[in-house]
DNA sequence: CACTCCTTA
């Protein structure tokens, strides 16, 4: 019999990214004439494969014999080279060894069927392999038992005495400038137009419902909103055709191929400046650059310094915050050299490296240069780096701030570096970079008239669809953008602004037509490019957009700009783990940027839907930056990978709150990215590997163990693209139907997983998206995903020197594709609320109680016997709401997050629950603990 | 009964 807490020779069957499968010699067999391997883990910093060896025999103690044969395993304290136990007292440690032990401890995990268990059989002395592996079938959940559950949080060392507890007022969001002023208040309170219209759309559905003799007259008689966009859809169309024909003929060449492209160049406003910009950019390693729109800085800057020879030392590389401004740019930019993209110029982005050997100038994202850091901290393959529209301030470029700071301070002008800014935060910028100079280049554009309000505006909806109309009948020709918060109030506003069009043409025949479009980013491209046609001459256009207008898109030939002045934005709230979207006043930076977009192809004019007291004094000057108002536990793991230990002393521009990193550095340690001295583990170093949320990254790990990596890959890939399902306002039923037939029982991670493998399995993929509703450009971002999925699994099962792929299909087990998400996101668990809540349908998150809903696109939304659940993200907009959510079983909870949950209270437990209940409480601090967890599984 | 925007080997 093996004994517990005696040592025995094993030898090592496999090494995992996690630790290794070990086997006992035993002289005797088990009862069922099998012995167990057990699965050792390791939270070295060093890979287990550096340590071990398939095949070598090592020394274990073990800890536990359960009574169904499966055996606890340990290394802990056991000398390798004797076989015995390292006996050591109290008094010798020092605080330092004792950490060093901490840091080195041989965790032991009991194997059981989850993890991967396998079973060998003990064959004596038969000749062949004793250790040949059988595989043991998956065990299938048993009945449900009633758990209770809550959460058991343990503080790590390095987070003792830091503030982990936010006061109520710290938690929520507080970027406004004046929280006393008109725009904050009916910010809060939000258009009364908006909800009316609301009321009104659902009185108007019932109203449907309820008789269908109006409804089929409505058809009769033809809907409102089609009479009137219908017919002139052709129209537009047509003549629209007409006039892209004509202007293509003489005019959209006409300026630009009469001059050269060397006239073209001279003719930027950059190109003035040029000898002064080189000469300052050899004088000095950082430098800031205020360039406005139309210098010429983006494409002009590069190839200066390339003609000035700083390609001979290593290459020139300009950062932008978006994907198709790198690609576009280069484009041009390779135009302009005379070359192919790809070759002297080129760009990379993520899935798309469009470089080779001879590339000396390189446009990249600010997120791809950030994961290049993360390799080179250095970046020795650089001689310039140009930070653009750095003003933007997203995470990537703070982040770059700080670290391209230290590197060309280490590359003592080796490395230079270029900033650009926008005047109003030049000085900050220059302070934060060596108090370096700060170089001016006006740019070219035209002038734009601003007006203001006399009066604050109560419903800016109201008042922004009074200003296109007035703007229309009383204004000389010219497109319209207005500037709204979001989907549902461009929606509301499209709506109304087309009825009552047709109602005043209908008065007064002169009107000219106005053409409504709207813009959003979930709005599918085909509809999105529809702004880009011209307006036919003798109408209008006018575009309702979000932000997206703001930077994202430029639409030409807008000479009128509305601006209400509010945005909706992101804010994280730390304690919660929320994400809200609330509607703030702009900042006067936003502002401008809005009104700037009047003046692009001529004189402009701009309304500001609030007074100038308001912009003064309400608004705050810049936006608060990203990095202050999201989550970092991204951003912190990839600083802690980067060898970066103290991250709240880290140098950012803009530092965000505490708290923020704090909850950041937690979460990194509940999910084994950090140990109990905040230090990177080797599981933080694997899950860096993968650009994307820590929770992902440890979801996609565990899948390994979990035997269901294939699938988890591609639900993980769906989870990163956009919203794939779509649901036009007039097919509104249908899109719902046909979305209901991939609903999954046990919720959307694997719905999202049945649109996955329909989609790839569909003779016509594009007709296949068609007909389901499906945006097929996500569904493409998704197999993208997930063939970098594949690539980095493939390198990781190298660097680990795995023999056999890790990417491993569950073959139809889905319940353990649920348990490798429970094991990253438990988290983010909710409870179904009481019976008696007068709430009903609400959850209760576990970790803080809060009252959460399942959102109505969910499968799970209205389904019955569902008690508890883990979500991907919370978001606050009209309700606290859970987005995609996934039944689960809470006896998993404890089984894959044991660090972090407990059973709860047993006195609060019933008699009867008390015999069911799984598991005394216990302290998972003791190794010899942990074969608890999985006892009373049979 | 419902969605600001963007990015990441």
């Amino acid at each position: 019999m093996i004994q517990e807490g005696q040592i025995y020779t094993g030898r090592v069957r496999g090494i995992k990214p996690f630790g290794a499968f070990i086997s006992i010699r035993s002289e005797e067999k088990s009862k069922d004439g099998l012995c167990h391997i057990s699965q050792i883990s390791t939270r070295r910093l060093e890979s287990p494969s550096e340590i071990l060896k398939t095949g070598q025999e090592v020394f274990v103690k073990v800890i536990k014999v359960q009574n169904d044969g499966k055996i606890s395993l340990s290394m802990k304290n056991i000398d390798q080279s004797k076989g015995v136990e390292i006996l050591e007292t109290e008094t010798m440690e020092s605080r330092g060894q004792k950490r060093r032990q901490d840091a080195d401890l041989w965790e032991l995990t009991q194997m059981n069927n989850a993890f991967g268990a396998k079973r060998i059989a003990l064959m004596g002395n038969g000749g062949e392999d004793p250790y040949a592996e059988v595989d043991e079938a998956p065990e299938q959940d048993s009945e449900e038992e009633e758990v209770e559950i809550e959460v058991s949080k343990s503080v790590p060392s390095f987070l003792k005495g830091k503030n982990l507890k936010l006061d109520v007022d710290e938690s929520a969001l507080t970027v406004t400038k004046n929280p006393e002023g008109s725009m904050t208040r009916v910010a809060q309170y939000g258009s009364k137009f908006m909800s009316e219209a609301k009321t009104r759309k659902l009185e108007k559905k019932k109203e449907e419902e309820r008789n269908k003799r109006l409804e089929e007259k409505i058809r009769m008689n033809g809907d409102p909103l089609n009479q009137i966009t219908r017919p002139t859809e052709n129209e537009i169309k047509k003549s629209a055709y007409e006039e892209w024909q004509r202007q293509s003929k003489n005019q959209s060449y006409g300026i630009r191929s009469n001059m050269s492209i060397k006239e073209q160049r001279e003719s930027l406003p950059v190109y003035q400046k040029r000898d002064e910009l080189l000469r300052l950019v050899q004088q000095n390693d950082f430098l800031i650059v205020v360039g406005e729109t139309g210098s010429g800085k983006t494409t002009q800057i590069t190839q200066y310094l390339a003609e000035e020879g700083y390609s001979s030392k290593g290459v020139i590389a300009c950062t932008q915050p978006r994907r198709v401004a790198a690609t576009s740019v280069a484009k041009r930019v390779a135009q302009e050299v005379g070359c192919k993209v790809g070759e002297e110029v080129g760009y990379t982005i993520r899935f798309e490296d469009c470089t080779s050997n001879k590339t000396i100038i390189k446009y990249m994202t600010d997120g791809m240069l950030q994961r290049e850091a993360l390799v080179d901290p250095d970046l020795m393959k650089y001689s310039v780096i140009m930070l653009d529209e750095a003003h933007e301030r997203t995470i990537a470029t703070d982040v770059l701030f700080a670290l391209l700071r230290e590197a060309v301070i280490r590359r003592k002008g080796g490395l230079k570096l270029i900033v650009t800014s926008a005047t109003l935060d030049s000085q900050k910028f220059s302070r934060y970079f060596e108090n370096c100079p700060v170089f001016h280049i006006e740019g070219r554009t035209f002038p734009v008239k601003i007006f203001y309000t006399k009066e604050p505006e109560l419903d800016y909806i109201q008042s922004s669809i009074e200003t296109v109309i007035d703007v229309h009948t009383n204004n000389p020709p010219g497109d319209i953008l207005v500037f709204l918060t979001g989907k549902e109030e461009i929606d509301t506003c499209c709506e109304t602004l087309v009825e009552k069009m047709s109602l005043l043409r209908a008065e007064k025949p002169h009107v000219s037509e106005l053409i409504v479009l709207p813009i959003y980013s979930s709005l599918p491209s085909e509809m999105q490019s529809r702004i880009f046609e011209p307006t036919p001459s003798g109408k209008r256009k006018v575009v309702l957009a979000t932000n997206i207008a703001e930077t994202s898109v430029t639409i030409d030939g807008i000479y009128y700009v509305i601006d209400p002045g509010y945005v909706k934005v992101n804010a994280y709230d730390p304690k919660l783990g929320m994400d809200s979207l609330i509607v703030q006043p702009i900042s006067r930076a936003q502002a401008d940027q809005r009104s700037g977009r009047a003046g692009r192809t001529g004189p402009g004019i701009c309304y500001r839907l609030y007074t100038k007291n308001a912009y003064l004094n309400e608004m705050p000057a810049n936006t608060v930056p990203e990095i202050q108002r999201q989550n970092l536990s991204y951003t912190i793991l990839m600083l802690k990978a980067m060898g970066i230990d103290d991250v709240l002393g880290f140098n950012f521009m803009d530092r965000p709150k505490e708290q923020l990193i704090l909850t950041a550095l937690e979460e990194l340690y509940i999910l084994d990215a950090l140990d109990e001295n905040g230090v990177l583990t080797e599981f933080g170093k694997r899950m860096a590997f993968f650009p994307m949320e820590p929770l992902l990254s440890k979801t996609l790990i565990q899948s390994i163990e979990f035997k269901c990596s294939d699938e988890v890959i591609t639900v993980i890939a769906m989870l990163s693209v956009p919203d794939i399902f779509y649901r036009p306002k007039e097919k509104r039923d249908e899109a719902d139907r046909i979305k209901a037939k991939f609903h999954d029982y046990n919720g959307d991670h694997l719905t999202l997983l049945n649109v996955y493998n329909k989609w790839s399995d569909a003779d016509n993929p594009r007709l296949w998206c068609q007909n389901n509703f499906i945006h097929e450009k996500s569904m493409r971002r998704a197999r993208e995903v997930r063939r970098q999925l594949l690539k980095i699994f493939d390198n990781l099962d190298k660097r680990e020197r795995q023999a056999e792929s890790s990417v491993i299909s569950c073959r139809g087990n889905w319940d353990l594709i649920r348990k490798a998400f429970v094991s990253g996101f438990f988290k983010n668990s909710a409870k179904r609320a009481a019976t008696h809540d007068p709430d009903e349908g609400s959850y209760r998150t576990l970790v803080e109680n809060t009252p959460v809903h399942i959102h109505p696109s969910s499968s799970l939304f209205r389904k019955h016997g569902v008690d508890y659940v883990i979500y991907h993200t919370l978001v606050l907009t009209n309700k606290e709401y859970m987005h995609c959510i996934t039944k689960i079983d809470p006896k998993w909870l404890l089984m894959y997050a044991p660090r972090f949950f407990k059973t709860a209270d047993s006195s609060q437990l019933s008699t009867k629950k008390k015999t069911e209940k799984l598991q005394p409480l216990f302290n998972r601090n003791d190794p010899k603990e942990n074969w608890r967890l999985s006892k009373g599984r049979r």
